[in-house]
DNA sequence: TCCACTAATGACTTAAAAGTCATTATAAAG
DNA sequence: CTTTATAATGACTTTTAAGTCATTAGTGGA
């Protein structure tokens, strides 16, 4: 069932000077986000990519140099237009919210991305130069992104001001707990991502909606 | 600077049987939260206990006995009373909201509770049992907490049913959310916890709370 | 004060994984 | 078809850290 879909290694030798080094980062990222940084074995990651562990060395100079390679080519930086949209949005601050919630469910769940966090979270303060290029430029431009679209509503008066739109992470933040929650709680007490991501959106909404009267 | 503080270490040994095996536990602790379970050497643990690595081995039986031991010694179960106190809480539930939010940010930032969650997160997979444990004995508990006081208010009047009532961890998320942020972005991109647990109060509630009108 | 028990030591063995390199075999060029 | 350059191999060395144990020396009891 396993051997089924992966063609079976070729037995031959085989010369692929261009492929090797992003199968080796492929395979080197799911054991690093399998098994973190030190426990994870190099020859597990040759195997993995279906070759010897000298070969790694052709490519990459140490499990150091790897690891720092695999982590720089999937960080998938978020794209500055995204502010761009903030700015030229037509509808609602409501329906651009919601919109910027649906991507960041969508993004955040992707395996490589999912990958890329628990590594961070576990192995980040060993690798400081990674942690802050990851927050350049995926967890700084969110919280931009996020402050943007509180302030828009806020100015249209559509958002109310107060200490949440003070500090706009903290409407996203639930959403960073769903990722933290999967990677770890999931096979005891798993999470409806539908179900989370609503009740996300039905609570910083309401936290965050002018009305016309406030009760208490 | 560092060497004032503590007593500097008693050139002669000393024989310490009762007090041994707390002080290996937190010196394991603390490395194993720095370095994960796999990249801590038990060299290091020893000297940050003021010992040799061969007395652990006296108390121990391997590194695994002793990261299970330091995990199990040091996770403090919700006490199940807090339920109690929900039952009888005499005052509004958004008193008794906020009386659990300080609670939880109270609790969930101690160093130690820190250290905790840290390991569990980035070790939990390959710990599953230890994982478990906290699942069962921590997160459930507050989770069930949660429940109960966001079931407590809708009873009353004071919360208004939807998404997330029916999924109150969304209520508590933001808090998981900081101690995450803590520990990996602190140094980059610190976070202020005063600010942060009002802001999180301020959509919660805002969130949560009935309302004579509501908007759109 | 001395003895006996055992906590503590540190030098040791063992195991495992990082990293090296001479050799082999593939593919592309002539 | 042959040659040449080099990607890939796997057996090797080195390093590192887990785990062992005979020896040493505090400590509480006689």
């Amino acid at each position: 069932m396993d051997s089924a879909l992966q063609p079976p290694p070729p037995k031959t030798r085989r010369r692929r000077k261009d492929a090797r080094p992003a199968e080796i980062i492929d395979a080197g990222l799911a054991e690093f986000a399998e098994h973190g940084f030190a426990g994870t074995k190099l020859e597990d990651v040759a195997r993995r990519a279906g070759i010897v562990k000298g070969t790694i060395y052709r490519y990459f100079d140490s499990k150091d140099a790897l690891f720092e390679a695999a982590l720089k080519a999937r960080l998938t930086p978020l794209i500055d237009e995204v502010e761009q949209l903030v700015a030229t949005f037509p509808g609602s601050s409501t329906e651009l919210l919601r919109l910027a919630m649906r991507l960041a469910y969508g993004r955040m769940f992707q395996p490589d991305a999912q990958a890329l966090m628990r590594i961070i979270i576990s192995e980040g303060r060993r690798f400081p130069a990674i942690t802050e290029l990851y927050h350049r430029e995926t967890v700084a431009k969110g919280r931009r992104m996020i402050a943007a679209i509180v302030a828009r509503g806020v100015a249209r008066g559509e958002f109310r001001a107060g200490a949440a739109a003070d500090l706009p992470i903290v409407v996203m933040a639930p959403a960073i707990m769903a990722a933290v929650w999967k990677m770890t709680f999931e096979p005891f007490d798993p999470l409806d991502l539908e179900k989370f991501a609503a009740a996300h959106a039905d609570l910083a909404l309401d936290g965050i909606l002018t009305r016309g009267v406030t009760a208490l």
